[in-house]
DNA sequence: GACTGGCACTCACCCGTACGGAGTGCCAGG
DNA sequence: CCTGGCACTCCGTACGGGTGAGTGCCAGTC
């Protein structure tokens, strides 16, 4: 039913309506593509695409405009990802290379996909649950004061005071520092915090109590998911070409933004690290958000997805060239992290 | 020159136009508001505000509009700030006393300025360098491995990892913490970072080199501005009832919100905590705001100014309501970090 | 002298109409 | 199966007159 020339037509008609805003007819078709054929079958096809629903009329006598259906089909079977000149991949290494720390690379991150996109770009900050145990530490402060220090595989830092009940020897806690390293390095923190628990039955009977809290706070500092609610946003001037959709389009968007909640639900679950996932129009989470788009994708140090980067505009987007920026921003932030 | 019932003119003037959107005639005018004369008299009246730069006809034949001078007039004569009722503070109250630290403060102040005055709204974090020293901390994490732990008075932690080019002793670290701590505490950071340069001055000389080491790491904790520059923004979605005037107002503001130096600059140097800065169109230091216009407000724990907050909005904005916003919000914020 | 009512004038805005252009669907012929 | 031709639809724009809100000015009144 869907022949090669009508995939041709398709692709023609969304790369000229992305690029012109506006209904594309037969004729202006055939003089800009080498499609081979006259306008009249050109018609034709674009009957029967319009029967199976990929591109519609805005009135009758206008041009056609691309369907989330024909975007879908557009980006499934025509999009060969290009990739990156060796230029284009150096400025990216080379701007996110001067990044001192997580926060930095985040910001950094989210400011360098919306340029390249000249979309609103959105960057979760690196999952606390999805990253491993690098080091922990377990100070005394004073004797019934102990500083519980967790260093995370992304170069987060997590610290608790704790206030413990009874005071605890030196011997006890240096036991229960190697312990812990040697039961929770290079884990995931919920099965570093599951270890963790296992941990009191092999303290003396006399300790337990207070042990018990000790680990309880770390048990916490594992599991404290504030850090995955955080998204870092950036772009928002790119909206403004929107232009004229104002309020049907933009407002709904606007509010979206700022409910970073939202947001993490548009950005979605992040898979892994290397596929780039596309929502079209109606695809997306939110009614209010149906004339747009969100292209995401996970990231994270050796593929390893810890979270997940991605960028919002009009279902009239530029999908290939989005997609790849996307591939490579993702690809580069999951290096960084990991040179840290 | 300006008369009584010419202020009141331009009051009425400022007033329908806020919330008209319109050009107000002086038909229109003596039908909305009880001048006590007829529209001739108060065409006169216009004439002569016209004359004086405070009003402006957009087009000949036109009802007239407020110019940036005559919202400064409106607001330096004529606007006694209302207080906020009782319901009102209770709200604010209610609504900032349920957060649990710093951030959350500053998080939740954003959210109710914008909500409260339908502006996008702009929080600088607490300044670390107005704030001064709850406690200071030394643990011994191996033998010449330090960590430094500094609290602020705001509740802000800061902590570094120092390595030390020779073991210290127990003995030693406990001398310092208590040098200075008494050193320190209640001073503010600046001050603080001075104090602790000079202690060097009390340390056995044998221990100098690696001491100094110590003590750079705190001057530098203390010292660290990165979070001067830290603001959050919200409300952005409020920008969509610009509507019309897009590209001309609405894309530089954007372009503004990402720049946080930029913003800092708009909110300026908070003076003092009580007293709230209305900046109007051109009065605002970027060309491209012109047709915006900032109030803001230092805050800070007992009518101390740690930083600034405030709205931007059109020039065209209800200031009796924003100031009183504003103020109350810089009031109870300051009230709430003092209670952490 | 200050205020008022009246009057002529000026524009922006809102139709209704007309028209050109781009685009379509359909059909007959190669 | 493709093509050229043709009639038709409908958007966008331009033009023109009518309407209404608003102004400035002036002569009259308290």
């Amino acid at each position: 039913m869907v022949d090669d020339r009508k995939l041709a037509v398709l692709r023609a008609i969304v790369e000229d309506y992305v690029s012109t805003r506006e209904p594309v007819g037969s004729k202006a078709l055939v003089e800009r593509h080498t499609l081979g054929v006259s306008p009249a079958t050109v018609r034709n096809d674009m009957a029967a695409l319009e029967e199976e629903g990929f591109i519609a009329q805005p009135h009758t006598s206008a041009g056609r405009v691309p369907t989330d259906k024909g975007y879908r089909l557009f980006v499934d079977r025509m999009v060969s990802v290009r990739s990156l000149t060796t230029p284009e991949r150096r400025a990216i290494s080379s701007f996110l290379d001067g990044a001192v720390d997580v926060d930095d690379v985040v910001q950094r991150s989210v400011r360098l996909l919306a340029q390249m996109t000249r979309q609103v770009a959105i960057v979760q900050y690196p999952t606390l649950s999805r990253s491993t145990v690098r080091h922990v530490e377990l100070v005394v402060m004073s004797p019934s004061r102990l500083l519980v220090v967790l260093i995370t595989s992304t170069g987060r830092v997590e610290q608790r005071v704790v206030e413990l009940p009874e005071p605890v020897s030196d011997l006890l806690v240096a036991d229960l520092r190697a312990r812990l390293n040697t039961a929770t390095l290079g884990q995931r923190l919920p099965e570093a915090a599951e270890r963790v628990g296992e941990l009191i039955g092999a303290v003396p009977e006399a300790d337990r109590r207070t042990v018990a809290v000790l680990l309880g706070a770390l048990v916490e500092a594992f599991s404290d998911d504030r850090s995955d609610e955080r998204v870092l946003v950036g772009g928002t001037a790119n909206l403004a070409r929107f232009g004229a959709d104002f309020d049907r389009s933009m407002r709904p968007l606007l509010e979206a933004l700022e409910e970073h909640v939202v947001l993490l639900k548009l950005l979605g679950e992040a898979t892994d690290a290397s596929a780039v996932t596309v929502r079209i129009g109606a695809e997306v989470p939110y009614e209010e958000l149906s004339a747009t788009s969100v292209v995401a994708s996970g990231y994270g140090p050796e593929g390893d997805a810890l979270a997940t980067l991605g960028i919002v505009g009009p279902t009239r987007m530029d999908y290939p060239g989005t997609i790849a920026a996307v591939r490579a921003v993702a690809r580069y932030v999951g290096r960084a992290l990991t040179d840290e």
